[in-house]
RNA sequence: GGGCCCAUAGCUCAGCUCGGUUAGAGCGCACCCCUGAUAAGGGUGAGGCCGAUGGUUCAAAUCCAUCUGGGCCCA
């Protein structure tokens, strides 16, 4: 009869396997597309993906990030926007030229010309980021996070990267794009310099020794004295160039204490450190005195010159360590500033790779490491080293191979940013961070401290940088193909924009004439992501229309560590493009820490692969328990167990609350669309649960407005925790009744609605069940949306506000606690049923508890329940001054006021308060009245009776067992062990039984007969038999009652 | 060295915006109860100097300062 109308449910659900089943659903029929189409002509609410980059298996981590993306995505399209979201995935850079040099054990960056070719190698970049692409899809579709991968942008399409050509055109009209020489943070193993954003990735900086020494230069006019100069990268003398002394320092002239017959040179605040504070002083001079002073170098590799190996001017050397001489070499950022204002020789010992160059002589083909000590050495030899030693020190590594970087100078390509920090800063003005504390604070002291953005490397595998230059250093920067294809003069239509192909297209300088080649470099693949507001789209060579109506985006989000990273570009690029941020709102996401508190990482060994979740507990469980527990900012713990937790507490209890309504349902075949009855109607635990589901309704819409998912999470579990644990239970025995009857109608429908309602509330967060559980309650209906996800976001009801409702049911409530825990005091178990059960409350709210007193009674097994008079007998009053109340009117006086409370009568107090609303007290001598809310009544039970309290409200129990009520305990005892074994023995809730029942104990019986017609209602026997022998193989049992025995056993009818 | 964030029960987290004298929830633990939806549920208990110190205030987990520890970012 019932299974037309549902989807039987098993109570013991697998979750994974359930989500496998939903996901193929949704493909069957097509609903994220649909979700989409039907919100055609809706608001648009423009959501941006950043794209991850595929150069590796995607983590745990990956799949909280993507949950924080979909839950506001499916939010705002039930809201009735049009969310038309886009995946997009990042494909250049180094991680995957470097995922590819792994496989092919490449050890340097030569090795890929020399042994494969670049056409080759961009070959394998390719494949590498198509197979990783796949396995972001398998997450991403698995996830239940819904963007549309079938129209993704890939950042190395064609059309892709002619917009980014036509966005470094824009800047390089600007002026803001130039070549520059500079010393930049290097990497030598990689072979290519690190922008800011990389030098400082998360992981960069560890902490190395290095030595520290300090060594003699000679003064070439004063033979016996040397200047004292300090280096930490002893490798850098080899390319020495000059030393720089402060020229407000005072320095010293001192006897050196290792040479005899020799002076040292340096600070005089250094002498005491280095030298010794009773060293003999020949000299005193002010730094400004020795700039000029030629001396010896170290070594010969770079001649001296007119200018070079003499002391200079250097506002950055201070007395706080070292000698207060520095030694300058082309490795350093301030060395550099100084060799361009005084001309000096910059000789480059160092090749790409790290090396030292061939003439170094002896220390030729050393890595930088290796040299120092061989360096040291030669020093030493020669007499030169006045001191070596070690220090740690926090030093930037190459964030992808951890190769200590080296500070090299270096032509590259820069976007100056720096020249347009106020607008950058304008810009992040009209974003809205989530947590705020973002705008000003990391991302803003990063705008703060701009410094321009390095944009070339020197690799392979990206987008490549559109300048052509001639021989006569003149300039072309390309902004289309078009534009590319009119310079050259050929038809470029087939050509792959990438390297080695595009480094083969040379064009006629448009100012000289000569042969104008590509400058080699690709660019910083933060570029390509920070562009794909424009470049998906492939504007603004087409949808021109689609770009504007989608900029900027209203939503991003992505985890705290892009803050350098796509944040960044992101701004930076539109805002020089366009002027404005790219972005409204952005949700910044955690790190995702272990069970321990420490950072995932593959080299800790404690990623949890996301697949291990999805198979265990369901991708349900985790997004629920990442969306739900904590702020998304906070660093997260994650472990298996801790989203099994939020498995059982949120999903089961949901679960078990639809299952039980389905098996009802479809046993009284219970279609809602055939009953309507208005709220006004209903009970009131129905009124009160609508209302509380409104309630939820408008608290989690807010929420989620705001983009908060843990209050709004927060609420929709208790709601569910109300449903389950208050309505249900309360109202189980209205759904066992016939379906004729109207009231197992009107429970039918009122749960049916919460149900459904909770469907759509959870759908942003828990995707799956939503839909399992609305497609099955709305299968009826031929009107529903055949996916939760085509439905609207509930809308609150304001008829069925009644918050005086939910205040009466939450007094209700609390006496239930109250009079549970007064059985357990007392010992006396809930089945056996009590006489009645006092209630003392202020009497303001005596009123609120009328009408409610059979549920109390009811659910505490009690047969009346009464408001307490006479009070003085079974409670004692405490008062408590309300300092809340009491504080703003008496100010210091409020510990006056308090005493004199502390010194009243309470019976006094209470009684003038019930009766007048006020109480009269002397506060040192001043009569002062004080209302009800200013005095906190509580009460507490007189020894001797079983009685419990909590604040103002108190529950006594009547313990009196009259033989009446004896024989009911008794009568419920044994329904109870009848339906457990009932269900031991398998049968179905709705199966006939016969029933046998035997005691030795008369007054047992009697009892048992006495209620034998409650019996057979309740265990649904068509007949009972007392002490008779049951037929053999018949379901028995033996239980103890009362200390007696009960024996029972029963038999299906067909 | 600078900036930001965090610190509340054994564990995971609320509460702090806007101060109120009794700091909550879940899990775990102990004991008990309930069960004809429930791998559930309920009750009771143990378990907190709300990181430390100082300040403001009649009153501080909450506001302010300093410090300690942890994390992140930067130099």
């Amino acid at each position: 009869m019932s299974s037309e109308l549902y989807r039987p449910v098993e109570s013991r659900v697998s979750f994974p396997a359930l989500e496998d089943r939903v996901l193929a659903l949704w493909e069957e029929k097509d609903v994220f597309r649909r979700s989409i189409e039907i919100r055609a002509g809706g608001p648009e609410w423009v959501f941006y993906e950043g794209p991850p980059t595929a150069n590796g298996k995607p983590g745990i981590h990956h799949a909280v990030a993507r949950s924080f993306k979909d839950v506001f995505c499916r939010f705002q399209t039930m809201r009735g926007h049009l969310v038309d979201r886009r995946a997009g995935w990042d494909c250049h850079g180094l991680p995957v030229e470097l995922a590819v040099e792994k496989e092919l054990g490449i050890k340097q960056k030569s090795e890929i010309e020399a042994d494969y070719g670049i056409e080759e190698f961009v070959r394998l970049c390719r494949e590498s980021v198509v197979r990783y692409v796949d396995d972001w899809q398998r997450l991403t579709s698995r996830l239940g996070f819904w963007v549309d991968m079938e129209r993704a942008y890939w950042t190395m399409s064609k059309d892709y990267i002619e917009t980014v050509w036509w966005l470094l055109k824009q800047i390089w009209d600007k002026g803001l794009l130039e070549e520059d020489f500079k010393v930049v943070p290097y990497c030598p193993r990689c072979e290519t310099s690190l922008s800011s954003h990389e030098q400082h990735y998360p992981g960069a900086y560890q902490t190395v020794s290095d030595p520290s020494i300090f060594v003699r230069f000679p003064l070439r006019d004063d033979p016996g004295t040397d200047l004292l100069v300090w280096t930490t990268t002893p490798w850098t003398l080899l390319a020495n160039m000059a030393a720089a002394v402060a020229p407000g320092l005072s320095y010293v002239k001192v006897a050196d204490p290792v040479r005899e017959g020799r002076w040292l040179v340096l600070a005089g605040d250094r002498v005491e450190t280095l030298v010794g504070g009773d060293s003999e002083v020949a000299g005193r001079m002010t730094g400004a005195d020795l700039v000029g002073l030629a001396y010896t170098p170290p070594f010969g590799f770079v001649a001296s010159g007119e200018r070079a190996h003499r002391a200079l001017p250097g506002d950055f050397v201070t007395a706080e360590d070292g000698s207060g001489i520095v030694h300058l070499a082309p490795y350093g950022e301030a060395d550099m500033a100084v060799a361009k204002r005084e001309r000096l020789p910059i000789e480059q010992m160092i090749d790409p790779s790290g090396r030292v160059v061939e003439r170094g002589g002896a220390f030729a083909g050393l890595a930088t490491t290796d040299a120092n000590p061989r360096i040291i050495e030669d020093l030493e030899a020669r007499g030169l080293l006045f001191r070596s030693e070690h220090y740690s020190h926090s030093y930037p590594h190459c964030w992808r191979c951890n190769t200590p970087l080296l500070y090299y100078p270096r032509k590259d390509w820069y976007i100056r940013t720096s020249q347009v920090r106020a607008q950058l800063e304008a810009s992040n003005e009209d974003t809205n961070w989530q947590p705020p504390t973002i705008k000003h604070g990391r991302f803003g002291d990063w705008l703060a401290n701009n410094v321009d953005w390095s944009l070339s490397r020197d690799r392979y595998w990206g987008t490549p940088l559109p300048v052509w230059r001639c021989a006569n250093g003149h300039t072309t920067c390309v902004g289309s193909f078009s534009e590319l294809e009119e310079l050259t003069g050929s038809d470029l239509s087939g050509l792959d924009p990438h390297r080695p192909w595009i480094d083969d297209v040379a064009m006629e300088c448009p100012e000289c004439g000569a042969e104008a080649r590509r400058a080699p470099h690709v660019i910083d693949a933060w570029f390509d992501s920070g562009a794909m507001p424009f470049a998906q789209w492939h504007y603004p060579f087409a949808n021109e229309e689609l770009f504007e109506r989608r900029f900027p985006a209203d939503f991003i989000s992505e985890a705290i560590d892009q803050t350098r990273g796509w944040f960044y570009s992101l701004l930076a690029i539109s805002t020089l493009v366009r002027g404005e941020n790219s972005f409204r709102n952005c949700v910044v996401g955690g790190l995702i820490v272990d069970e321990n508190g420490r950072k995932m990482s593959k080299s800790l060994g404690n990623v949890i692969d996301p697949w291990t979740a999805f198979d265990t507990t369901g991708a349900d469980a985790l997004r629920w328990y990442m969306l739900t527990s904590g702020s998304p900012w906070s660093a997260r713990r994650v472990s298996l167990g801790i989203v099994q937790e939020a498995l059982r507490k949120y999903l089961l209890t949901l679960w078990n609350t639809y299952s039980f309504w389905v098996t009802y349902a479809a046993l009284e075949a219970f279609d809602p669309g055939t009953v309507d009855i208005p709220v006004a109607q209903r009970p009131e635990m129905d009124r009160w649960v609508l209302a509380e589901l409104d309630d939820t309704v408008r608290a989690m819409t807010s929420d989620l407005d705001r983009f908060d998912t843990t209050h709004s999470g927060a609420r929709l579990d208790r709601f569910v925790d109300d449903l389950s644990n208050w309505y249900v239970r309360r109202s189980r025995r209205r759904f066992w009744r016939s379906g004729e009857d109207a009231d197992t109608q009107v429970a039918f429908l009122t749960l049916w609605e919460c149900l459904t309602t909770v469907a759509k509330l959870t759908a942003p967060f828990t995707p799956f069940i939503a839909d399992e559980i609305f497609t099955n309650l709305t299968g009826p209906d031929g009107d529903a949306p055949d996916s939760v996800h085509l439905a609207d976001w509930p809308e609150p009801d304001d008829a069925r506000v009644d918050d005086a409702l939910r205040a009466r049911m939450a007094l209700v409530r609390k006496l239930v606690t109250l009079g549970r825990s007064a059985r357990t005091d007392a010992k006396v178990r809930v089945r056996q049923p009590l006489r009645r059960a006092l209630v003392v409350l202020p009497s303001s709210q005596r009123a609120l508890l009328e009408g409610l007193e059979d549920i109390v009674a009811e659910e505490l097994n009690v047969k009346e329940v009464e408001v307490a008079h006479g009070l003085e007998d079974l409670v004692l009053y405490i008062v408590k001054p309300n300092f809340r109340a009491l504080g703003p009117r008496f100010g210091a006086r409020v510990k006056q006021v308090a005493q004199a409370l502390g010194r009243a009568d309470p019976a006094h107090i209470v009684g003038s308060l019930e009766d007048h609303g006020t109480v009269a007290i002397d506060v040192d001598g001043a009569e002062e009245a004080l209302g009800r809310d200013e005095v906190d009544v509580r009460v507490s039970g007189r020894s001797g009776l079983s009685f419990a309290q909590d604040g103002p409200y108190g529950l006594a129990l009547d313990l009196a067992i009259t033989p009446g009520l004896f024989a009911e305990g008794i009568a419920r005892e044994a329904v109870r062990s009848v339906q457990e074994l009932r269900k031991s023995s398998g049968l179905a809730v709705e199966d006939r039984i016969e029933l046998w029942l035997a005691a030795a104990d008369e007054p047992i019986i009697a009892a048992l007969r006495d209620h034998s017609g409650y019996i057979e209602a309740e265990v649904l026997a068509t007949s009972v038999h007392f002490d008779e022998g049951a037929p053999s193989g018949a379901p028995s049992a033996q239980v103890s009652l009362e200390d007696k025995t009960l024996h029972l056993a029963l038999q299906k009818r067909s």
